[in-house]
DNA sequence: TTGAAAGCGCTAACAA
DNA sequence: TTGTTAGCGCTTTCAA
């Protein structure tokens, strides 16, 4: 019934013998190396063609490249996430690199199991995204293998970084808020405790970035920060303790349109119309925040874009090793929707 | 200022030097193989320790196995794909293996991409979710290496499969739309045309269930069928024809929350209101039907649980490939929420 | 129970 | 320009 066992892999020997040149010959042309002439490529090319022959990624590995980039990533349940991989996959796609991703991770021991597993399986790139582990293991992690780390300020010798302007960002916000004649404004960032990632991780430079804007028009005063996290459920909880409060915010700016998902949730909960009662700021502008029912005010950070500029800096680094390392910092923009409108006080 | 050019990495070799032992036996520890004696073993696990030893992914996959396992899912943006992962990776934490995810494809040409680049890495095994490429595809790949595929209906003698009732979950929809009043029922289904994808693919399964289950109450007349996509885009073009149609339904299955998402929101622009003109049910039970605002009803179909058993029979395969192959199929239970109400009229 | 030696498929150094 | 040869780090015979 069943077709028969397989017959063994077709093998780099089976190419040579076919067009009878050498393995070196056609090692040569897989890889575009120098030294071989036109009509030496067209045979093997054609050997290659007729005998289905895709090379063996593992065994490449063991002397040269595996041809893989390993992408790491926190949460795939954040919507933000998806629009980086595309701006990734698609610089990549006219590349002979494949881009394979890591479950989702939450926490340090996690980021170290993925980016390990990575490492062993010889890839010859790591894009981390918003990682949360001490610069010292990425820097560990960067000498080992090319390295861009995505969403996370400060620069480091080894390795690239592309991230937004938080802090630009937050004061986009606020301006925006202020400008409609709110007052009292509430942030939900997400908890930082850690000196050393407060002047590294986007959500501390947000908070930092709506702390300076706020005292920019001297309202440091109204400023409320509710520490939770960066989810759905973060934003619910920060918002319950908002709305217990004596002075209730006009307005929420949430530090991630997940965030403000959790906060409308709160708020509808609790029957405070949105942006009748309390105006909403998301932060990523994601997906979801364009759908109509929810039409969710947020800074837009371009992830596509994001994703593009990984790429590119990682083939550079690629092509050599020892360029100097890269900071490329984009501008977000502010996208008004219909969760933000003047107070009605 | 840099620190120095990382030693090359510890191998198989140094370990064996270090605890005086051959490599072979340090190979026979790390598999846990036969013909160790636990002097041996702790000696040997000693040194792994003592020099931070962690095995070459790469290299193992050329003679053994990779310790990887692919996952192909074919758009992360789906917010059901995600419980099915973490079903998967929690089942396989506390194995040796661990999972790689390609980046999200759509058609045939992309899976055919991502399931070779996996095969070329030498992974042990695979697990295909809702793949929609032709079952002969599927085979091949399935007789290279040890397939779960996922999502998916019609059996095969070379790989497992776990799937839902989509049948019976259409049904549910149904029977819950009849039971308060609704006769006139729209369903937005993912177009198929091929013959062969009619009987195995979940979209095409539930638009039957659909059909049957309309013609189970006699209201085969009062079904109206709009075939799209299975995209929030495909749910929000659906819904406008069906809002220029003479004979309004008053509640539309569609066949994802995804879908529903695109039919939430042409309706919120055509100000129709959700129950009260029409009631709009789901399919997967997402972490956004339960979302406050949207409140979705919908049919849940346990992704987490789907994960864990997928993962179950790639283990089981992989112990022993000669072991027939199973099917699992598990059952769907329905989430009323906030969207479904009797009809007005 | 243990280890010596061969070899997986490929690339890189070197020789012709 | 082309081919020969020696490994990469591991697993697997197979002999001791």
């Amino acid at each position: 019934m069943e077709s028969p066992a397989q017959p063994r892999r077709v093998t780099i020997v089976d190419v040579a013998r076919h067009a009878q040149v050498s393995t070196t010959a056609v090692s040569k042309v897989l890889r575009n190396a120098y030294g071989t002439s036109p009509k030496m490529r067209a045979k093997v090319r054609q050997a290659i063609a007729e005998l289905g022959y895709r090379p063996f990624a593992a065994a490449r590995g063991m002397r040269g490249q595996t041809y893989t980039i390993g992408v790491m990533l926190p949460d795939i349940r954040n919507p933000f996430f998806p629009e980086i991989l595309d701006g990734l996959t698609e610089a990549l796609d006219e590349t002979d690199y494949q881009v394979l991703m890591g479950p989702g991770c939450n926490g340090e021991a996690a980021e170290a199991r993925v980016t390990e597993a990575m490492i062993d399986r010889g890839m010859d790139g790591l894009v981390l995204i918003a990682p949360v582990s001490p610069r010292s293991h990425l820097e560990q992690v960067a000498r080992t293998v090319p390295t861009v780390v995505v969403g996370r300020h400060g620069q480091s010798a080894v390795y690239d970084t592309v991230s937004d302007d938080d802090i630009a960002g937050a004061a986009l916000v606020v301006d925006h808020l202020v400008g409609l004649g709110h007052r009292r404004i509430a942030h939900i960032e997400h908890a930082e405790t850690d000196p050393a990632r407060m002047v590294e991780m986007p959500n501390a430079l947000r908070a930092e970035g709506f702390r300076r804007s706020m005292r920019a028009h001297s309202l440091e005063g109204e400023a409320e920060i509710v520490s939770t996290t960066y989810t759905q459920e973060g934003g619910y909880r920060g918002t319950q303790q908002l709305l217990t409060r004596a002075d209730r915010p006009t307005a929420v700016f949430a530090g991630a349109d997940i965030v403000a998902m959790g906060v409308l949730e709160a708020l509808d909960e609790a029957r405070v119309s949105v942006p009748g009662d309390i105006s909403v700021v998301g932060y990523d502008n994601t997906t979801f925040a364009a759908f109509g029912p929810i039409s969710l005010t947020s800074v837009d950070q371009a992830g596509r874009h994001i994703g593009t500029e990984a790429a590119r800096l990682l083939l550079g680094r690629l092509a050599d090793r020892g360029k100097p390392s890269a900071q490329v910092k984009l501008s977000p923009s502010l996208v008004v929707r219909r969760t933000s409108a003047p107070p009605s006080t």
